[in-house]
DNA sequence: AGCATGATGTCCT
DNA sequence: GGACATCATGCTG
């Protein structure tokens, strides 16, 4: 299974049972997306896990099922969009298997490949500010709330996740989760997970 | 049916 | 550092 050289990952990497593990996994992978036949591809730099089981700053807590955090609770491997501060579209990656509701957040990435599709998508042009934020992200790859629930391990899918050929090496910072303060002793949490020293992530 | 609230980004001072 | 845009969602009643 291969798109111009990325080999998109199985569902089994999404059923693993520690989605923390699973966000770090997801450092150095890459998003390709073929949406209104424009075609982009970015690498995870950023991530942040959530877990409906035990976590506060998840939707899901603890264990709620409503029409929008309904896709959690499905198999790994989906996508959950949900509209943030009625402006910007966050993109998460579906984990665990039926029934267990935890997400990775897609928080910031590298652009890759349709560097001036995600330009005019963002409606900007300095490549730094293309995509370190998890708003920011999810438009420059053309993903909104219309791409909920939609399967990640697809070939031809129109959201997918795959690896290089060639492994690149990089270390992996550790800090609390961004922007959940509301959570209370949750959001003290060593969720959020970043590649050292990349130029795209969305905060120091 | 009404209301409070964001897993953010951008612009202003 | 701070204001604020903007609306689906979830909760109350």
């Amino acid at each position: 299974m291969t798109i111009k050289g990325v080999n998109i990952l199985p569902k089994e990497f999404f059923l693993k049972d520690d989605v923390t593990e699973i966000a770090q996994h997801l450092l150095g992978k890459i998003i390709v997306t073929q949406i209104n036949d424009e075609y982009t591809t970015a690498r995870i730099v950023e991530t942040e896990a959530y877990d409906g089981t035990i976590d506060k700053a998840c939707h899901a807590f603890p264990n709620k099922i409503t029409r929008r955090t309904e896709v959690m609770f499905s198999e790994g491997g989906r996508s959950y969009v949900y509209l943030c501060y009625g402006i910007h579209h966050l993109f998460n990656i579906v984990t665990q298997v039926e029934g267990i509701p935890k997400a990775v957040l897609i928080r910031a990435v590298e652009p890759l490949e349709g560097k001036d599709i995600m330009k005019k998508r963002r409606k900007v042009n300095t490549d730094l500010q293309l995509t370190n934020g998890p708003g920011k992200a999810a438009q420059a790859l053309g993903i909104s709330t219309l791409h909920n629930d939609v399967i990640l391990y697809q070939k031809n899918g129109i959201i997918s996740i795959g690896c290089e050929m060639n492994n690149v090496n990089f270390e992996i910072n550790v800090s609390t989760r961004i922007g959940v303060d509301y959570a209370g002793e949750d959001a003290k949490l060593p969720w959020r997970f970043y590649i050292k020293n990349n130029a795209y992530i969305s905060k120091k």
